[in-house]
DNA sequence: TTGACGTATGCCGATATCGGAATACGATGG
DNA sequence: CCATCGTATTCCGATATCGGCATACGTCAA
């Protein structure tokens, strides 16, 4: 048997926005369509590294593309974030439901701020 | 200056999660504590694998151990996923707000049912 | 101490990832 | 057709990842 190193990043769009940088492109596209050139200027990334970044998104469905003459828009499809949204949600009342740790480390917390 | 690849998966919970048998060590526990051999046994992974899984998880915060006679108990701390919960949070008003082309999609898709 | 059990770490090979640079592809306009 | 602009792809080197295996480490009990 092969080894397999990690579930590809196409198709799974946990691995997909891992990556900082592709989270910075999703968030900037809710202000709107972008092309390549834009993203890339915007972002302080080269044109082909926006392209690079683009295609996974793409392939994992968080962004669409449509041609606009010479340009490629690029626009959110964010449905696929919804998953990763629930996912998480599954732990909600986990990180409400407070440790002892934490609860101590809150007090000595709040404690503090009045002490000053 | 020398390339890099990716963020360390440590130090990074997004990355921490991309990894699927990572996310199912995070949702089982939340039946509560585990020992590593009790996880490697109801995830099917080897003990090894549990262990550098848990490793990460624990650098990344998600995940705490105690130690329990001559085990070691990992609990979930899962307020580190709320970051995440939250994120794809800000994209929530854009999967119900729906795009044109998927808009005329599910139109579609209600008229070609009603015709059968 | 020694042995047994539970856990962590180290090493390995195969593969994936990322950024950079060059270049190929594609469309538009002259 | 040709030049230009916008975008995608390819190749590369450095590094990270994951699984498997062996083994070190740690703890308890006899």
């Amino acid at each position: 048997m092969e080894p397999m190193a990690r579930a590809a990043t196409t198709s799974d769009v946990f691995n997909a926005i891992a990556e900082p940088q592709r989270r910075e492109i999703l968030a900037l596209l809710r202000a709107g369509e972008r092309s390549v050139t834009e993203l890339a200027q915007e972002l302080g990334m080269t044109q082909p590294g926006a392209s690079k970044h683009l295609r996974v998104l793409r392939e994992v469905g968080l962004v669409r593309d449509r041609k606009a003459g010479k340009q490629r828009l690029y626009g959110l499809d964010a449905s696929g974030l919804r998953p990763v949204h629930e996912w998480t949600g599954g732990f909600e009342r986990f990180w409400n439901e407070s440790f002892d740790r934490l609860d101590a480390y809150v007090q000595d917390l709040n404690q503090t701020r009045k002490a000053e």
